[in-house]
DNA sequence: CCTCAGAAATCATCTGTTCTTTCGGCGGTC
DNA sequence: GACCGCCGAAAGAACAGATGATTTCTGAGG
């Protein structure tokens, strides 16, 4: 039997140990299947016991099991298919970062200035960390997302959503080259599709995709020579540049200096 | 009757429009909550219909509802309070970052270097943004934990915990003062206190208490003197040199120019 | 060896029922 | 009139059982 496993019915009126806040079984459940991750009862991938084992193991119906199972598969951290059993996922960074993509949209519009400015103070360190090692092929691969813009807007200034997902690409190249698989996921979290969308609905009338153009362009131009500073400077002023086109200017708080290096 | 709300027994056979992948009921329940959130219909700290309702509402049925409901309360948008309802949470950054947290302890070991390092490049810019700002009243309240901290180094070296949750407090005051929620948020997530714990365990047989209380020494003065440049290096020169001394050296990938400001 | 129908295993969902907690009203007491 | 305690309604928490849906495995037949 499993260490975790409570001596039938013992819980009833001790109410887990001096704790304050009251755990209700789903909880029990989370850091049940939690602590079982942790211990390394259960690896990445490895399959968990059916739900009525699962579910006598953690001495709660499977009801509760079930509710438990299911806020960990959308934390990230399980994935149940019919038919076939609940696993382990990779527990690979990104897949548990997808959470905070909701936080992202139910705060979204409240805090998107504050959102928008801790997406650049990360997406200023990886493309300085990106600059260091990006490889050639990627750096190709940007271009060509590039060169496609470019063509877009001089043929076909229409194509906005085309424009956005490039925008989007050209960004993630860069995240996924920092060599921090945390960061990298952040940056994608924080950057997701809604927001994207938000941002880009304010400045599609600004005209400023071409402006835009040119700073992803200047963005590549110091990666492709390996100039950690000037990617830097690059980026945080093509980020800087949509805040001000959204924000209206008072980007953050301290009014000038915020390029003081 | 609500606008999301599905014809009666419709969805038997649609199985969702076209979707590619498999909503689960659950997931209806979820997005449901979701969309009644972000077109208004839900308020922050406004109660939810009662669960036979909802579950009508949702043309789902309780247990589904349930799991639904569950999964949004750990995510920190809900919060059911038996006996009395369920109610729709303040929706505050911090909660809604916390789900986080459960990925930073379960990441942990693997990635933890990359973690502190995205820790580093955000807790920089809080120091930074803090420096402007700070309060005289907020500066005193850090100088009161850094004095009590060399009280304790000096008399009772023993006192790791009170000097771990003086370390943590030190660096909440600064987070909560950058006028920024979600880099406090993500600051306090990502620094949850199962990092802290491990951090300090491989620090304190170093004895470098010593030296971290001089670092904070001079980040606390760097704020008093509201020298914005000054404290981002102290607090970079801080969080460097605890990671090296848990890493072993090998902090970033890019041998040189870390320090290249 | 391959194919495919059927069985088995497993999750998904629904329904009904029984606690436990909370809140509000009601009466009583000071 | 104000305060206090009791009690019942309301709501979520948890359980049990049954049924459906999907995937995987198995084995007979070709």
């Amino acid at each position: 039997m499993p260490a975790f496993a409570r001596p039938e019915g013992a819980w009833q009126r001790s109410k887990r140990c001096g704790d304050t806040s009251h755990m209700s079984r789903t909880d029990d459940v989370v850091n049940g299947i939690k602590h079982m991750i942790l211990n390394g009862e259960l690896r990445p991938g490895e399959r968990l016991p059916v739900e009525k084992d699962l579910a006598e193991a953690l001495d709660v119906s499977r009801g509760s099991l079930r509710e438990g199972v299911r806020a960990l598969v959308i934390l990230g951290v399980l994935d149940t298919r019919q038919g076939d059993g609940t696993y382990v996922t990779g527990l690979d960074v990104s897949r548990l970062l997808a959470p905070m993509g909701l936080m992202v949209e139910i705060q979204g519009e409240g805090q998107a200035r504050h959102l928008h400015a801790v997406r650049r103070y990360l997406e200023v360190e990886a493309v300085r960390l990106a600059a260091y090692r990006i490889p050639d092929e990627a750096l190709a691969e940007a271009k060509a997302l590039l060169d496609e813009a470019a063509l877009i807007l001089d043929t076909a200034p229409d194509e906005h959503e085309r424009i956005i997902e490039i925008d989007i690409d050209f960004h993630r190249i860069i995240a996924s080259h920092t060599g921090n698989p945390v960061l990298a996921g952040m940056i994608e979290t924080l950057t997701g599709h809604t927001v994207r969308e938000r941002l880009w609905r304010s400045l599609r009338e600004d005209g400023a995709d071409r402006r835009t153009h040119e700073e992803h362009l200047a963005i590549w131009r110091s990666l492709r020579d390996h100039d950690p500073d000037g990617a830097r400077v690059r980026m945080a002023n093509h980020l800087l540049g949509v805040e001000e086109s959204v924000n209206d200017g008072d980007t953050e708080t301290p009014p000038s200096s915020e390029s003081s290096e």
